[in-house]
DNA sequence: GCCAACGTTGGC
DNA sequence: GCCAACGTTGGC
């Protein structure tokens, strides 16, 4: 999951309740749907910073929550307000993301280089999506380069 | 700031 | 339903 570390980064979901914030913004149909329809508590979740100097795997984190909808599509003043949404009817919804560890970052060209990453939705060309699903094996050659990361999934 | 890529909008 | 125009994302 995509967030711009100037917006929330790993760091500010450490430092919220719970460890735990949610996930506003999305507003794009597909990343939409994944939250809705593919996740589940408890999932794992790779937090990536973006839009920013140094993009990347900036920490481990887990779904917390089932969907609901997103408040900022009603919120007037919110950057995400979204008019053609309404309470009765809403369009766009989140989930709870819980963070659980920060790790040293895997930037881009570090997860370029690795052969067992080449086919992640995240790197293609022209992906846009905020939200892409990651498969088992590369949940698991990404964690197992990580000694923190391997810990707290142990925990 | 540039630009490739892609999603959305809206006229027809 | 097509598709051109436009807006956004996001790496560089």
């Amino acid at each position: 999951m995509k967030s711009e570390p100037d917006e929330t980064s790993i760091d500010d979901a450490l430092a919220a309740r719970d460890q735990t914030v949610a996930w506003t913004g999305v507003r794009n149909y597909q990343a939409r749907n994944f939250m809705r329809d593919q996740m589940q508590i408890g999932d794992g979740v790779l937090f990536y910073h973006s839009g920013c100097a140094e993009p990347g795997i900036a920490g481990i984190a887990e779904v917390a929550s089932t969907c609901y909808p997103d408040p900022t599509q009603f919120d007037r003043k919110s950057h995400y307000h979204d008019p053609k949404s309404s309470p009765e009817n809403p369009r766009w919804l989140l989930v709870d993301v819980r963070a659980l560890k920060k790790i040293r970052l895997i930037g881009l060209p570090e997860m370029r280089a690795q052969a067992e990453l080449a086919d992640m939705l995240v790197l293609r060309r022209g992906n846009r999506l905020s939200i892409t699903p990651v498969t088992a094996s590369e949940w698991h050659h990404i964690v197992g380069k990580i000694a923190k990361a391997k810990k707290v999934l142990m925990d």
